[in-house]
RNA sequence: GGAGGGGUGGCUGAGUGGCCGAAAGCACUGGUCUUGAAAACCAGCGAGGGGCGACCCUCCGAGAGUUCGAAUCUCUCCCCCUCCGCCA
């Protein structure tokens, strides 16, 4: 959510930032929120604060014995007049409410103008693409021989689901090792482990509810429960409504989990294979840092991530995300894309992004600043580092050799109990 | 699942209808003292919102109700603890 305060100062400024992400703030309709929502909150308090002084006096009155019945009789029907109006500017609360969270995070003003992932701008390229003297196949032909299920799959539950033997399972396992021993030993982040389930107030902290409810597995129960779309909702949570000592910052959590989503509205995108799954797992990093440091903290977590794909050797890019593709919440994100030999381009395997305050606000993450002493809003970050199944697709790929067979990566030869050919079959 | 006990400021904890946004202690901040520190003493010290301001409003797990007035009484829900049952 957006600082009210400043948004009220300068609508149009936000206006004009806000159309670079493709999103119409109405001020109209803000403003003229805004001044009801000014006459409607005066007219209650005043009204509260009549009741609150003739209540007072009457216990007052009360406890010097005096006959309270002509005081009792002139607050009359304040009650009522005060029900009315309360109720009045109630509605318009939630209105409101409901009005300013569905605008996003601003864009920072180092983001590109643009519609879509087409104008992405790419800001570095690391690896040289792999040459391959024979027809390079993709993760579902080189699975093809039995290592990667996806029928079995669609048996058990349905469309959108793997099911892993072996070597490839094992590949798929030690590549989860290998990101939180890299994340906690070099970078120093603290794993840690989390619900995978999560209830609606985390879902709104960090901004999947209200808006993107359709993308969310709700779960069928009395408690409004939902299985995690991203470990971010969990981790950055477990901050909601605290108040931090300054010298406990910066938080720095790496955590896997499954993640889960629906993918509703993407139903004839990447029906193939494992890029796009209803579960899948994600190694994550999450910070959650002074408000002066966030930016040169998104450059540091960028190149954590970046770090996993030098290691594997996997060639890459970063983009930096154009306005029109930059997520509700996010001010500013970084994708790491790795070439897919298979699909003879770069695929997302990483985003990285800066939320600013916007997410801290909803859920009130605070620290107590140590120059004024008053509790001030956090920033919050957070990054895949790296999405696993995407990187097991891309290792698949880009480590095949022609023979049906793939090699393990050096940094991943300790994970996997002296296999360093995978026979696939 | 059954029985009982609880949820109060950063923490501990008192408060059963008005003088309570809330005692006391701890922590924290400033001061006195000290070569310095500790101790002691003095003072300050919850959060959110509105207003140019004087000030005002809201918040004692959440929501609804009773009342002129609710941390306090009633109802519903959530969470925690203890015992029993069941169980990885």
């Amino acid at each position: 959510m957006l600082d009210l305060r400043s948004l009220r100062q300068n609508p149009q400024a936000a206006k004009a930032l806000l159309k670079i992400k493709g999103y119409d703030f109405d001020t109209l309709r803000f403003e003229e929120l805004e001044t009801q929502r000014k006459s409607l909150q005066s007219l209650t308090e005043e009204l509260r604060n009549e009741r609150n002084v003739k209540s007072k006096s009457i216990g007052k009155a009360k406890a010097a014995g005096e006959d309270i019945a002509p005081l009792v009789a002139e607050v009359g029907d304040l009650g009522e007049r005060l029900d009315a109006v309360e109720s009045k500017f109630h509605r318009l609360q939630e209105e409101y409410q409901a009005f300013a969270q569905s605008v996003p995070n601003l864009p920072d003003a180092s983001v590109p103008a643009g519609s879509d992932e087409a104008d992405n701008v790419e800001v570095d390229r690391w690896g040289a693409l792999p040459e391959f003297n024979f027809e390079p196949k993709d993760h579902v032909d080189l699975g093809a021989g039995g290592m990667l299920d996806f029928e079995a799959a669609t048996k058990i539950t349905g469309s959108r689901f793997v099911v892993m033997h072996g070597a490839v399972a094992r590949l798929h396992r030690a590549l989860i090792q290998f990101m939180l021993d890299t994340h906690t030993s070099k970078h120093d982040y603290e794993e840690v482990y989390v619900p995978y389930i999560v209830n609606a107030d985390s879902l709104y902290g960090t901004g999947q509810l209200p808006k993107f409810a359709e993308d969310q597995f709700r779960i069928d129960s009395d408690a409004d429960f939902y299985l995690a779309p991203t470990a971010e909702v969990p981790v950055t949570n477990i901050y909601r409504d605290e108040i931090l000592e300054a010298g406990r910052l910066p938080i720095k959590h790496v955590c896997h989990t499954p993640c889960f989503r629906s993918e509703a509205g993407s139903y004839g995108r990447d029906t193939r294979g494992m890029i796009r799954q209803h579960q899948f797992e994600k190694v994550e990093l999450v910070q959650l840092v002074e408000p002066g440091r966030s930016w040169d903290a998104l450059e540091e977590l960028t190149d954590h991530a970046r770090e996993i794909l030098r290691a594997l050797e996997l060639p890459f890019r970063t983009v930096v995300l154009c306005g029109g593709d930059l997520g509700f919440s996010a001010a500013k994100t970084y994708d790491l894309e790795v070439w897919l030999p298979g699909q003879n381009q770069y695929r997302e395997i990483s985003s990285c992004s800066n939320f600013l305050d916007f997410q801290a606000r909803r859920m009130q993450a605070r620290y107590r600043s140590p120059e004024t002493g008053k509790p001030e809003l956090l920033h919050t970050l957070n990054g895949s580092a790296l999405a696993v199944g995407r990187t097991l697709v891309a290792i698949m790929e880009n480590y095949q050799d022609g023979d049906g067979r793939v090699h393990v990566p050096d940094v991943l030869k300790p994970y996997m109990a002296g296999l360093d050919v995978l026979d696939l079959g």
